[in-house]
Order: C-alpha cells, then structure tokens, then sequence
DNA sequence: CGTAGACTTGAGAGTCATCAACGTAAGTGG
DNA sequence: CCACTTACGTTGATGACTCTCAAGTCTACG
C-alpha cells in the first residue's frame, strides 16, 4: 500500500532528497542553489513504485501536492461525459504532474503509471511556502506553468495528422536527449490508440502516417520502436516551432 | 504616447486603485483583503486607452508585466513562420494578459485593441514580491494559471465546428454574464474570420454553421449581434464541460 | 495451440477547406 | 445624392483529409 499522502506518518526512508537527485536541472528546483534546495528536501515524499496500470491520482483526488516524474513515465487522462478516455499528456523523468489541479483545489485527471515508476509529491501548501522565501523556486513554478500552457495553445495549433505525429515525434526526441537518452531510438510505451487520443486522431490514421514518414525514409519502425533517421526534415514536417526550452 | 512601463517617470493619475476597482472580484486580486488590496494599489499602472487596432504589446516585446484588461477588450495572437494569424484568445474586463511570456521571458503574443479599451499593467517582479508575502495573492496568480491551462486543453478536445462554434458562444455568454452583462446578447466584435481562426476553422464554415443554429432556432444572427434563444440546447451542442469558474 | 489485443491495410462516407460568385454595408469623393 | 471602393458576410460546388467500418495479420501469453 503506498503512504498515505498529508498523513504524519511518513517513513523517513521515503524522503527524498532533492538536493542529492540526478534530475535537479530538469525538474523543479532548476536553477535553485544547493543550500535553498535543502528546504525542498525536508517536504517532498517519495510515491510508489507503480507498475504499468497503476493509479498515481484519480479524477476528483482533492489537491494537496503535485508531482514530479523520479523514474519511469506516466500519462494522465479524464474520462468524458460519454465514457471516452481523453489524454492530456504522457510524462517523463522530472516533469511535473498536477498542476491542473491548483485551480479547482482537486485533480482533473487520472494519472496512471506506463512501466515501473516513481513520483515525487511535492505538498503545495508546503512548497507554495517555501516558494514565498525563495524567489528562484517561485519563478520556476510560474514558469513551468507559464510553459505548460504555451505548449498546450501552440500543440492545440496543429493541423494534419501528419503535422501532429511529426510534433508528437519531435517532441519526444527533445524530451528524451534533455534526460540523456538518445534522441532517435524512441521506444513508445503506449499503444497507437493512446497516441492516437492524444493527437486527436484514430489508431488508424496513426499507422498510415507512421507508414508514410517510413516509406518516405524519415523514420524505421518496429513495432513500438521508432527510429528517426532525419530529425531535421520530421521537424520541418511538424511545421509548429518547438520552441526548444 | 503611452507611458512607458518600468521607468520612475510614472505620473500619478496614471496609477489605478485595485482597492476601488469594481473589477476586484473577477480579477486578479479576487478574494483578498483590503488591507493587502492596497499593496497591489502601489504597483498597479494604466496602460491606454487604446482605439481598436492599437497594440499593447507586441510579440518579442521583453516581459516586465502582466497586463489586466481595465475597459474594452483585447485579441491576443502571433503570427506563423508562414506569416498567418494565429489568435490565441479574445480578452475582457478583469482577465489576464501575457501569462505566455513568464517563461521565455518576452512576449510570444501581439495584443491588440479590438475596441477603445484600457489595461492595467502588473509588474511582474513587483507582484511576485507582493506575492510572497500575500498567500492569497500568490494563489490567485497559481489559479490563474492553472486555469488557463485547463481551459485550453479542453478547449482543444473539441471535434466538430458546431462544437466548437457552439463551446464559443456558450464561453463567450458566460464571461459576459460574470461581468454583468446579458449573457444572450452578444456583440462580437471581431469579424467572422478572427472567430474562425481562433476556433481553427474557416470563416466559411463559421457562417454556415451560425446558419444552421439560427434554422434550429438556437440563436438569432443580425450581423456582429448574436442573441442565443436556447443557451441550455447550446450548451449541449457544445459538448465540453465549461466547468463554470 | 488458441485466444485476445494490438497493429495494419483497404473501402466508403462525412466533414470541412478551398475556390468562386455574389450580396451587403460603410466610407470616399465626385 | 450617387458611383465607386473595400471589407465583410453568405451561399454553392468541389475535393481532400481523416473517420468509420471491416477484414486480416501479428504478437504475447496463458
């Protein structure tokens, strides 16, 4: 059973230490000093492990942290009025999780678990405090929201389904070399029709696209495994500005 | 000529007084108290009037504030490496503008006057500073932001240019409604195809979809005037939860 | 080996963009 | 007051893109 979040007892060994992890420069406390990292550690509280298909939150989990990607990946998603799952969003390593959550005071989404992860809860009460003695840490908060919704508005701008999958692509590839992984092996850990749900297309048209970017010589694909032989012309093919960063 | 923001040569009749706004409540400083209201009074600074057409801020612009639509209302967009419009959001009384630029740190939008309108400009760092001593404050710009995102990501669920068009004018009623105006008459005051961009439509499929309202007897069309008969039947059309606030 | 789910591929249909023509309203200058 | 212009809006015809439905293949796993 994972600890109970907002409880006192939590186990110290569950503490985790920003201040000592290998994701500091893309997670939360980017650009924080060593000695102001040290109030994040006495807050953040490791969860899980999940497995694949484990539940991280549920729709309508009252909001008390949020959560930053430690290992693994997760997607979070709402169901709609008519039973559709809707995908908002997968998350790697160091990425925040939660933060539609602020507004309404409760989560919007579930947020499942993809393979074997592991999250850091960051209270907010807490780190909405510590983020009142710490401009560094207040900045990165805003910023990381600020950024959030750019994405979200400029990836909303997408026409074609080959525009989407192209975006979808790179966008991983960027992610994926920030974290030190290479940027043309992409291993999807998700089937076409999630994928499929978050761009707003069907499996199908997926698998279509994911042909044609192959035959044209700009992709391999092996089942989950994508590689990308010519980042450049796929980047030209997603046509909305990534801005990197 | 418009002042100019962060220079000490801010002449006093310019200041705005949050404390006496009548905006207070649907605004930045919602939920505040009185005494803190007169913080945010320090900091707060005119921006205009603008006529339609005149531009507040323009993409590039170096960000030093969010800006606070005071009168009128705003359409914020950029334009596309293929030189298009791209318009992000229409803005009235009370909402926030340049949330898009705390992250790169200038603007990524030009916001312009769609009719003679006011601003009030929030310098950032000074709010931020405001905010670290204000829990209130700070959640407020945390909701803020929050919502927006939420906001936009489900805004860009919708399927069909009747869900869509539909999801608008229920949006659009709403906001009016919270600020006091009749939430069946609207008036747009933007061109048919400014609404289709927004929506990632065509002008075209804009009319003939307002065509098809007006046949179902949903609303009635006089041009810019659209007064909504049925809001209950167009807030099923319009399929996406508008969770109200 | 058999089943279930994921993936691919094909055929047909529907929605919306594009192109084009036309109508209307507002503003200008004669 | 009227021709003229310009921007906006509506309506129709056509075509492209992607969804839907269907069939078939492949993989994983019991």
């Amino acid at each position: 059973m994972p600890p109970q979040i907002g409880t006192d007892s939590i186990h110290l060994e569950l503490r985790q230490k920003c201040s000592q992890c290998s994701l500091q420069e893309l997670c939360l406390p980017r650009g924080l000093y060593a000695q102001d990292l040290e109030q994040l550690d006495t807050v953040v509280v490791c969860e899980g492990p999940h497995h694949a298909g484990d539940f991280l939150l549920h729709t309508g989990d009252r909001f008390r942290s949020l959560y930053a990607v430690r290992s693994g990946s997760y997607k979070s998603y709402t169901i709609d009025r008519d039973g559709r799952e809707q995908i908002w969003g997968f998350h790697l390593q160091g990425e925040i999780m939660g933060l539609d959550a602020i507004h309404p005071e409760q989560h919007l989404c579930n947020v499942v678990a993809l393979d074997t992860a592991t999250a850091c809860s960051l209270p907010f009460d807490q780190l909405s405090a510590i983020a009142s003695r710490l401009p560094g840490l207040r900045s990165q908060i805003f910023k990381t929201l600020s950024k959030s919704l750019s994405e979200q508005t400029i990836r909303s701008r997408e026409n074609t389904a080959e525009e989407r999958l192209a975006a979808f692509l790179v966008d991983l590839s960027t992610r994926l070399r920030e974290r030190g992984f290479s940027e043309r092996d992409l291993h999807l850990n998700m089937p076409r029709r999630d994928i499929a749900n978050y761009l707003h297309l069907t499996a199908e048209t997926i698998s279509r696209s994911l042909a044609r970017f192959q035959s044209e010589g700009l992709i391999l694909v092996d089942h989950r495994e994508i590689h990308l032989l010519d980042l450049s012309k796929l980047t030209k093919r997603a046509r909305c500005e990534n801005s990197a960063n």
